[in-house]
RNA sequence: GCGGAUGUAGCUCAGUUGGUUAGAGCGUCUGUUUGUGGCACAGAAGGCCGUGGGUUCAAGUCCCAUCAUUCGCCCCA
């Protein structure tokens, strides 16, 4: 039996090329969040099975996780986000840490999962976590950080919508409002969260099927579709438009106005599946219709730090996958092409010369050149053609000429270019191209 | 868990109603007299046709199974 060259199902090898690109991603992140004064924290992959299961959920555990038995035979998995994680971290020193808490991590997380476009099992999730502030600027400035994020990466407003909405007023307006029950609701959340993947009818069908008949008789179906085709907070019924909710909602997409987010939007049918929302919940979405999917979200999750046995701290977060910030990124163009991190592609004039060139190298790396030295004693032109392929972007050809005059060919593979220097001035001259560049170790072609 | 599609060279794919030694483009390597890439020309390497079984005189081609890849459903933290 051979063994395979492909990774493990689901899961990405980083070659150098896509590893850059990673670098690429992950530097833009790290530059926002720090901007807004987050700091980064990490935490280990494996986490007690506890942890999960405390939400609640045993088929999830069941079947989509990594989860195993130790050697001391206790239950791991490995983790599926980072959310507890974080939870827990606050929760263990919940007294002596500073409020407001603002963190960030950017982990790598498994799911056990059958893989379609944008799914894989491992994927990496910057994680976006602001601890300690109740009122709605926290929301608003995590909102604030995502936005300027993607405009980070070259985007622009029109690529993409902010959707904003209430679980406190979902459950107020199903609720008290319509006077559902709580299994009720819960169906009916599923059901609009899936809402646009069905056909009109199949919806309706479905929305009848989980009322009752005297619920029915009541018209609640009509209240519902009138419900659901509300685009904006004044469009809501009387009866729920002084909901402490509806005012938070306004204020936040007022707020946000003021930080110039023109795209953010009242989106009622956001729902965000059935996990530890509190309050306010949000959601990106791509507006191409090639990709027409969710991105990313979050929201207000004011009980997790709780569930440690210590005092609730309130926390709004966000979390975004890698993998579908890549899809969006190439949907719109957005994709740069990253040049090798190494700066100078060295070519040697026949193998000889290796020995004498040690000396000049040596000066130049000490000067903080990333140099990649070719003694292959190929023709010049090989060597070249390697360096291209490589994707770096200068070379210098050292031979005995070189080093005997102390003057370089600095070639550049971009442009075709050539120019004569000392090696002061080339030092000089790759150094400012570099700054002039990109952060991240990648260069901006 | 359910359903669809696809497995032939490193990559993208041809391969006729089953018929001799299995094809192209790109890529890789070598060379076109050895100090400057992308072009051109010449040449080379590289395939258990996913795997196993069956039908047949004969299977890359037809049938069954299996594995893998991929897309969708369920689910989505």
């Amino acid at each position: 039996m051979t063994l395979a060259t492909q990774p493990y199902k689901g899961a990405r090898d980083f070659y150098p090329e896509d590893k850059r690109i990673q670098k690429y991603l992950f530097s833009k992140m790290r530059e926002i969040c720090e901007s807004f004064g987050y700091e980064e924290y990490d935490a280990p992959i494996l986490e007690p099975t506890d942890l999960y299961l405390a939400k609640g959920n045993q088929e999830i555990i069941d079947e989509q996780t990594y989860t195993f038995q130790d050697r001391g035979g206790r239950s791991v998995t490995i983790r599926t986000e980072m959310t507890p994680t974080v939870s827990r971290m606050v929760a263990g020193r919940r007294q002596e840490l500073g409020y407001p808490l603002r963190w960030y991590s950017i982990p790598n997380v498994w799911r056990y999962e059958r893989m379609q476009r944008g799914r894989l099992r491992e994927f990496w999730q910057l994680n976006v976590d602001v601890f300690g502030i109740e009122g709605i600027e926290a929301e608003h400035e995590v909102i604030v950080l995502a936005d300027q994020l993607l405009k980070r990466y070259g985007a622009t407003a029109d690529m993409y919508v902010i959707q904003v909405s209430s679980r406190a007023l979902v459950q107020h307006i199903f609720g008290e409002y319509l006077g559902l029950g709580d299994t009720q609701i819960e169906t009916l959340i599923r059901l609009i969260d899936r809402m646009h993947k069905l056909p009109e009818d199949a919806f309706i069908a479905q929305l009848d099927a989980l009322l009752s008949p005297s619920q029915r008789e009541a018209g609640l179906v009509e209240d519902l579709k009138k419900l659901l085709v509300v685009k904006k907070l004044s469009e809501l019924p009387p009866q729920v438009a002084d909901h402490p909710s509806v005012h938070k909602l306004q204020s936040l997409l007022h707020l946000l106005e003021t930080s110039h987010v023109t795209n953010a939007v009242f989106d009622i049918t956001l729902m965000r599946g059935f996990d530890y929302y509190t309050d306010i919940v949000f959601e990106v979405a791509d507006t191409d219709p090639e990709n027409n999917r969710s991105m990313f979200g979050g929201g207000r999750y004011d009980g997790l730090v709780g569930m440690f046995g210590v005092e609730p701290v309130p926390t709004v977060g966000f979390g975004m996958g890698d993998v579908t910030l890549q899809n969006f990124l190439d949907s719109h163009g957005l994709m740069p092409q990253l040049a090798n991190e190494v700066d100078v592609y060295v070519t040697l004039v026949g193998e000889a010369l290796y020995p004498r060139a040690q000396a000049t190298l040596d000066t130049m790396r000490k000067e903080g050149l990333r140099l990649a030295v070719d003694a292959t004693g190929r023709r010049i032109d090989k060597q070249l053609k390697t360096a291209v392929k490589k994707g770096i972007r200068y070379s210098i050809v050292l031979g005995d000429q070189e080093l005997d005059s102390g003057r370089f060919m600095l070639k550049d593979l971009v442009d075709g270019t050539t120019e004569e220097h000392g090696l002061e001035r080339i030092v000089s001259i790759i150094r400012d191209r570099r700054s002039n560049n990109q952060p991240g170790g990648a260069i901006n072609l």
